[in-house]
RNA sequence: GCCGGCGUAGUUCAAUGGUAGAACGGGGGACUCAUAAGCCUCAAAAAAUGGUUCAAUUCCAUUCGCCGGCACCA
């Protein structure tokens, strides 16, 4: 039977459009997606939009529009957006307004309950009149609402359902202790084991629905709606059919591969410990693989904000350059797992470099040779071993994987101008049209291992080599 | 405050107890198949102080600077 893998992205609140760093999310797994289909696995993909809560229901408000008119419309957007990441056409989105999704959500939260880990107790907050929301400690300074730091805070005290997150320090730490790769990069591991052994303490998992009426219900109290994390992390199995008539293929994918989650750094926590905290509670195999992305930021390692004008939007990258000069960037420029500075500057630079001069122009020589000097289209094998190349996949070292590519292109460049075949085949058409057949025979290779870098590029690289012509127009015209 | 990490060419990153590598950017050169691309070549770096050592960029300590983690942010 055929290898199964998964992979996630989290889900982005669809209050707000995709920035960045969603896009590098998206772009690493989808990458990593298509390359476990190279190699032959029977991906499954999941994305999608977390549609509750708070500040969803007020964006609504604002807008003027019912919740549900609202997220549909965010959720077109947001299908929209993605498309300029280049994401495969066969990723699944799982809305958390999903009714799928809510009833697998609400068998989840009766595992738990069955299970013991799911109580009911009084539930304190700070609540700013001001802001009319909820406060937790670390918003506030001096214990006032930094906004509105004349008002004196209310007390919300309700009765709430909580989850018992202090059960799981001992079986957390011991899963950990059986999977020291469950986090990549291991210093984010260390992070979220050192957050474990300082002590865990119950959650309020669930909201009043008379305050806040967006969500799912609680399953058996009408009068409470599972708060929105609750909810939305359970989308990772509910997008597989855990809990519903047909659960084949959670069986398949998640039970049955290597369930993988590419994530923030800012989601270290709600992934690799709550949510796993989350599945043993509920009996659930847990996450094979939790790989943690850096940050993007602006020049000089500084946040990206609107008030400093650093912002960049990675739809206007993709219009401007096409999505495969934006995949490249995100997968080859930024770092696998720190924080890297992406800017228009920066990113002209590296497009300039190394797909206009590098890659683009490559393809032109060769192809040109080719065109010119073959009779036929050269066979191509596909068998040939890219293991060093998918090592670096294996590890989730993209930039590395990329590293190789391009280090075959540059010895490409050195080898035309080593062996100049452009004036061999003058002199000596056969051994020139040797050397420019495996040329190509080399290009072809290159453009298989871009596949899931550059998808769109990869294919056309293909293209020319099976027609034996040189791009009409070049692959990545220079910006100047 | 506590814990952890980092500080290397203009920039982004490497490696290393014994001559510090690369890429981009900058200077120069020969060539021409190609997108004035490619190739060759030159200049250019270890935050500070002290210690261990025959030898420290690497190990240790201190100072300075930066970053991350320290729970309801979905």
């Amino acid at each position: 039977m055929q290898k199964t893998f998964y992979i996630t992205t989290t889900l982005p609140y669809v209050n707000s459009d995709l920035h960045m760093g969603h896009a590098l999310e998206f772009i690493r797994a989808d990458a990593i997606s298509r390359y476990k289909k190279l190699v032959g696995f029977d991906v499954f993909f999941n994305s999608g939009t977390d549609e509750h809560g708070m500040k969803i229901l007020e964006s609504a408000k604002k807008a003027g529009k019912n919740p549900q008119e609202f997220v549909d419309e965010a959720f077109e957007r947001f299908k929209i957006q993605t498309k300029s990441f280049g994401m495969s056409d066969d990723v699944h989105f799982v809305r958390t307004t999903d009714e799928r999704h809510e009833k697998s959500a609400q068998k989840f939260w009766k595992k738990v309950a069955d299970n013991g880990f799911i109580y009911k107790k009084n539930y304190k907050t700070k609540y700013c009149i001001g802001c009319e929301e909820e406060k937790t400690d670390s918003d506030l300074v001096d214990g006032k609402c930094p906004i509105h730091p004349d008002r004196e805070l209310e007390t919300v005290d309700e009765e709430n359902y909580f989850f018992a997150f202090s059960k799981f320090q001992k079986p957390l730490l011991d899963f950990y202790e059986k999977n020291p790769n469950l986090v990549i990069p291991d210093f984010r591991y260390n992070e979220a084991i050192a957050f474990v052994k300082s002590g865990l303490q119950d959650f309020s998992i669930s909201r009043l629905k008379s305050k806040m009426p967006w969500g799912i219900s609680v399953p058996g109290d009408e009068e409470h709606v599972e708060y929105v994390w609750f909810d939305a992390l359970t989308n990772y199995i509910s997008t597989l059919g855990w809990g519903t008539d047909d659960d084949s293929n959670f069986k398949k994918y998640w039970e049955g591969g290597t369930p993988t989650q590419y994530c923030g750094k800012d989601n270290t926590r709600f992934q690799a410990i709550m949510w796993q905290a989350m599945l043993i509670a509920a009996g659930i195999p847990n996450t094979y693989q939790i790989v943690v992305n850096g940050h993007i930021t602006a020049d000089g390692g500084i946040k990206m904000s609107k008030s400093l004008g650093n912002v960049v939007d990675p739809k206007e990258i993709s219009a401007e350059y096409g999505v495969d000069a934006l995949r490249y960037f995100l997968l080859r420029e930024v770092s696998s797992f720190e924080d890297s500075p992406f800017s228009n500057e920066r990113f002209k630079e590296s497009y300039n470099a190394n797909l206009a001069n590098g890659l683009g122009n490559l393809v032109s020589r060769v192809m040109k040779m080719a065109e010119n000097n073959l009779d036929a289209p050269v066979e191509i094998s596909e068998r040939e071993d890219m293991s060093k190349y998918f090592s670096f996949l294996d590890q989730f070292e993209i930039t590395k994987a990329c590293d190789f590519i391009w280090a075959e292109i540059s010895e490409m460049d050195k080898f035309i101008q080593n062996n100049q075949p452009f004036k061999v085949v003058k002199t000596d058409k056969e051994a020139g049209q040797k050397m420019i057949s495996e040329l190509v025979v080399r290009l072809y290779s290159v453009a298989r291992m871009l596949n899931p870098i550059m998808p769109e590029t990869s294919n056309k690289i293909k293209a020319l080599i099976k027609s034996n012509k040189s791009p009409e127009q070049p692959l990545f015209m220079r910006k100047d």
